[in-house]
DNA sequence: TAGGGGAGTCGAAGCGCTTCGACCAACCGT
DNA sequence: ACGGTTGGTCGAAGCGCTTCGACTCCCCTA
């Protein structure tokens, strides 16, 4: 390996300059720049990430926390993930994976370590263990989503009331009037993931307003589930035309079984999904959606974090406008 | 931050002690390893993980290239990056994320800097360009997927020619002899990822040894392109009987038309798909599938990574094993 | 009883980089 | 013509850890 005093002395120059032609905290004549670096070039000369870490104690690090659970659709959390990654690497950041397994735990021996500068949290809970430890690590940390108690974090995610308000809106302008809320699978309200609840608090909330009537059943993913909680909605409100989906691996099952029923959609029924914008387009009914911006999400998580390690920082919680795109999968009640 | 020396100490013993005791490199007598670990506990001490890179040139950190590729069912990728980070984290490495838009520059960049002790590299072409900078570069890496030369790699991947072969067999058996092969996306074949095209190899040897014959259409996922695709099948092969699908996102779509279009699975048409075992049992019908065993991969290779950096490597190839498992799409040829 | 050897500990020399203060020259205004 | 800048460069002191050789006991064997 060509260490940077190798380079200067192919330069000509002593070690500290190599060092600040590469950082630019000094200023440097043309002709030295230059030359050191062609040595560069010519050496074929990169940092070593250790050394320089230890010296500037900064890692160029972002970890980032990730829910191990399967409950969770997945799709979302690598498309986040990746965008990450993606967008870190615009910053000069590589991402550290950490997967939930280790649990609090991690935030201690990241912090400890430091070998990374900043966390980012995915699938955060309302009371989440690693808060606290996070908060007096002293580490700057941005949140995808948001606990119940964001104070001196900064968090990043869709406003998920607005999210359940926009799709209220959306049936009820169209008339409808009995309203089922399909679910996240039970672990994940149990876990209490804000996410789901506030949805269903923006949906409840503007369903008053307009006078709907709102029935909430969390369900699993897959055929079995769905077919059993689609069965009991109807059962309980066999007047029900609209649907609201939040839980993407129940949304094809959802279809298909409406079909089966001979329930079409949208002349019978109607559905909102909330889900990524492929879920929506590629499912077998061109759904009605709001859009998860999975990419959007993790980029501004990045943006945050690179601000606040460059001390421009903000506490804040930012929530992204929902958009609810109109596709095939609704239209009017039925008379 | 506490350093090892305050750990010394406080202990009353002298750094490299502690370091010896952190590291077990040299015999330390209990009592002086309980004083040690005490002072540890109480001072809340962690190494430094820059330090330690730069002494010992050993970052204990593993960077895994994911592709960036849409194309790609993204849940398999995403298991496989869990499970290489879980496991990673089971003999005490960190996984670091790269995406694939770097591409080649990625291999420099980690190897040049010694940011990682090792790469894993996923979604591999036949003519990688990374392979070559990965040779020189002189770095352990493990890939997972098969490359053409694999000479001086070691390499991980499901055998797919026997998979191909498996699910010949399996409708062979059951009395098909007319049978169409759903494929990835074209895109998968024009890069050359040898996987997709391993599979029907192995279908086609098989096949002509069954005397059956085949049908190969690449084909996107979706409901669109999968009814496009199923049309011309039928159209050229109206005796058609059984199905190979290789491409996850293409399964729930050819369910659900070969079921409007009136064909029982499996009592006209059975079907045998390539995925995980999750995508299996939650289709709307349960399908005969050979499971992409994901997280075997991902625990194999960081196995193979962590073997090699200990020096017991061994450069080979592992080819895993496939295992099919009959649930309720396939059946006996109609008559 | 002398000598050999292992167990346990320490000191010091780095690992490769950043950064601070110091230094030297050239240049400014007056 | 002279002190004060400013731009450009260097030397040296670490950053916190690992590791090598050396040293000291103490026990075992011949």
């Amino acid at each position: 390996m060509v260490t940077l005093a190798e380079v200067a002395q192919h330069a000509g120059v002593s070690a500290s300059t190599v060092s600040y032609v590469l950082s630019g905290k000094r200023s440097i004549s043309a002709s030295t720049r230059e030359r050191v670096e062609h040595s560069i070039q010519q050496l074929g000369y990169h940092p070593n990430a250790g050394a320089r870490a230890l010296a500037s104690s900064r890692s160029n690090i972002i970890a980032l926390m990730v829910p191990l659970r399967t409950d969770m659709y997945v799709p979302v959390m690598m498309e986040i993930a990746i965008a990450v990654a993606t967008s870190a690497r615009t910053h000069g950041y590589d991402v550290l994976l950490l997967t939930g397994e280790e649990g609090p735990a991690a935030v201690r021996r990241i912090a400890g370590s430091s070998l990374a500068d900043a966390m980012i949290l995915m699938d955060v809970e309302l009371h989440d263990e690693r808060l606290p430890l996070l908060r007096d690590s002293g580490r700057t940390a941005v949140l995808i989503g948001l606990p119940a108690d964001t104070s001196g974090l900064t968090c990043v995610d869709l406003d998920f009331e607005a999210t359940g308000a926009l799709c209220v809106d959306h049936l009820a302008g169209l008339g409808h009037r009995e309203v089922a809320v399909i679910g996240e699978a039970p672990a994940v309200y149990e876990r209490h993931t804000g996410f789901a609840e506030r949805t269903v608090d923006g949906v409840r909330a503007k369903a008053q307003e307009a006078g709907m009537r709102i029935l909430h059943r969390p369900c699993e993913g897959g055929y079995a589930a769905m077919a059993g909680t689609l069965g009991r909605i109807f059962d309980e409100r066999p007047g029900t035309t609209g649907f609201i989906v939040q839980n993407e691996a129940a949304v094809e099952p959802l279809l298909n079984l409406l079909q089966q029923q001979g329930r079409a959609v949208p002349e019978d029924v109607s559905v909102v999904a909330v889900c990524p914008e492929q879920v929506a387009t590629q499912a077998s009914v061109r759904l009605t959606s709001v859009a998860i911006p999975a990419q959007e999400m993790g980029r501004r998580a990045v943006e945050q974090v690179v601000a606040k390690l460059a001390g421009r920082g903000t506490d804040e919680v930012e929530l992204l406008e929902p958009v609810l795109t109109v596709r095939a999968s609704t239209g009017p009640a039925p008379a």
